[in-house]
DNA sequence: CCGCATCCAAGTAGATACTG
DNA sequence: CAGTATCTACTTGGATGCGG
């Protein structure tokens, strides 16, 4: 990830620009709440859509949809469309989803572990 | 994290809930693209505000403040204002601040590890 | 140089209703 | 049950100008 333009603009540049662009591109996509807790809530486990928007508290119909489609065009999880009626869609992580979630563990564990450092920090702020 | 509504609502439970919530929060608050890329940018290093802006290619003035101050608030990161004219500000990460980057770090190389599996993904899911 | 306020355009998310 | 579409309210973010 380069977070710094580069000053010249060669065309042997290109590639590694177009890169960049790619990774900003897809750092959006998951850098955002509902992705993140969407494949926190799946972890190994193998879910339906109902039985995901039940885990993952809050999130609507709607953004639950977007952003499993987000996650599938990115091939962070697999969808399952079983042929029978009433519906039955499954969705699990593929191998590079399960690696994003391992980083996005730490991520939770983070949180945990610094909470009541920062509602302190909070509480001081905003005094 | 709990991702999962706890099935009873006993008053036991108030301060886990309270606890979750405030986790969903913050959770939010550092979730979201320029908040990463802001510490990422940042690193071990002591920015003014304008260098920030340099450095997160793309941030508008107003998205760099509003997110300093997300951050400050969260104790994320210090702001040191140096009386002279013009004025200085400058930013640096505090520890929870630097503990956070290093699970960053790593969402960065997953980004840049699975890039061209992403990339043959999309193309993919998009015909 | 840095920050705040304002305005406005564009994107986002909820509610609702309808289909296979 | 899962997904799509539409409508609307709200939030977001960029541009600009002013002030310390």
């Amino acid at each position: 990830m380069v977070t710094k333009a580069e000053a010249a603009d060669l065309p042997e540049n290109a590639d590694l620009r177009r890169a960049d662009s790619l990774a900003r591109e897809i750092f959006s996509d998951i850098a955002n709440k509902w992705a993140l807790l969407i494949i926190e809530a799946l972890g190994d486990r193998t879910l339906r859509f109902s039985e995901l928007r039940d885990e993952v508290e809050g999130i609507s119909h709607k953004m639950l949809t977007q952003n499993l489609r987000l996650l599938e065009r990115n091939g962070l999880l697999e969808r399952t469309v079983h042929p029978v009626v009433p519906p039955k869609v499954e969705y699990t992580l593929t191998e590079p989803g399960r690696a994003l979630r391992v980083t996005i563990d730490g991520l939770c564990e983070w949180t945990q572990r610094h909470l009541h450092e920062i509602e302190a920090s909070r509480h001081r702020f905003d005094t």
